[in-house]
DNA sequence: GCCATAATATGACCGCCAGTCATTAAATGA
DNA sequence: TCATTTAATGACTGGCGGTCATATTATGGC
């Protein structure tokens, strides 16, 4: 059934010449300013195909999200292949996320908006099934240096799960701090102190004495 | 001019009484899911009369917001008060901002969607200043007790307001990544017990050895 | 008590936008 | 060639934030 296949593939293209479209406003205007009109136009398509694809605004943002996701997964992946020691490996992986926020802004700005957003209630839930997984895994590599520090003696406390959460959220937090654009008046030091100094306290914190 | 002062009087009560309205159907609702219709329908007054003590959904939102933060900096206030030692200090401050998380939850969902929200740019400069220096108190508290630490050379670095910085994003991200529905999930031991683990790891972060 | 003026409140109205659906157009395969 | 299925369209709906001409009430001088 070849046309069946064809017919599947041109689906496919039309849903991702939707999500480039998507990207593309969403990048340069934000959530709450675009609209499926904006998008639509981009794609040359109607409204109403916009959503033979997509039920809502937010299912489509958030797949763009989950996009973001994949590029910061492997960002991680790379930042612990082939590294032994655990401390350099979650040194890395912290760069990486560093690295992610400050090359990959406009995935991030997303990633934090998420965070609270009101949004997330409004998405199916195989689709935010989807995105939690995409977060656990990034998790899980975080996870498996913790574990290595662990085997060897060297961190203290035997949940690694719980230790990557705090590590993931404390770095999450203070990269977000940042966003706020009142905060910078207060912040001393740069970006790039600040972050250099929260590896080492965090990971000072980590090691057994 | 008795008559003066009776307008003004009643012109605050105007005031308070809609952000009184505010305050319940946002408490409730969210930002996104009410109307302007709703609060003035509580406040028994018209739309119309809204716009006359606020410019914008979002500048009454922030007003709500400011109060929370206004709650915050009391319990930091009293989370100081009297305590000599500085990590017991730090604790404490660490404490009221969970106990502030868990028991004031309305005013912590406001605060976080601010974090990142499309909202802050849509708000007037000068109450987002506002914002700001309610903020700025709160971080200057936990600073002040980092001051302590370091004078008596018991913590390491020099500059205060970054690790106040620091440890606030962090306990901000820990707690926010709970409010996450779906990480619940994965998060292996309760918010408690995930808490009084981070506070033991970024105390010993900061400590000299 | 009366009226011109000022201050305040109202709700009909506007523009905008997410999402829908009847209608149209195109492709299919018999 | 044509009936049928599939996909695309854009006019339309409902709802909301925000505005403004109009109405209501209060004031203070007479």
């Amino acid at each position: 059934m070849s046309i069946k296949d064809r017919k599947e593939r041109e689906k496919l293209a039309r849903k991702k010449a939707i999500l480039d479209a998507a990207r593309e406003v969403f990048f340069e205007k934000g959530f709450q300013a675009t609209t499926m009109e904006q998008i639509a136009e981009v794609a040359e398509l109607s409204k109403g195909s916009l959503y033979l694809h997509f039920p809502t605004k937010e299912e489509l943002y958030v797949s763009i999200l989950i996009e973001g996701l994949e590029v910061l997964l492997k960002r991680f992946e790379k930042a612990v292949k082939g590294v032994e020691d655990w401390e350099t490996q979650i040194r890395n992986i912290g760069k990486a996320y560093y690295a992610f926020y400050l090359e990959e802004k406009n995935y991030s700005r997303i990633l934090f908006l998420l965070q609270h957003g009101e949004i997330a209630p409004k998405v199916s839930e195989t689709l935010s099934q989807t995105c939690f997984e995409k977060g656990l895994s990034c998790l899980g590599i975080l996870c498996k240096a913790i574990e290595v520090g662990m085997a060897k003696g060297e961190i203290q406390g035997q949940n690694a799960m719980e230790l990557a959460v705090i590590l993931w959220g404390s770095l999450n937090g203070i990269i977000l701090l940042h966003e706020e654009e009142e905060h910078k008046k207060i912040i001393p030091t740069s970006l790039d102190r600040m972050i250099q100094a929260s590896f080492t306290l965090l990971l000072e914190g980590l090691k057994k004495r």
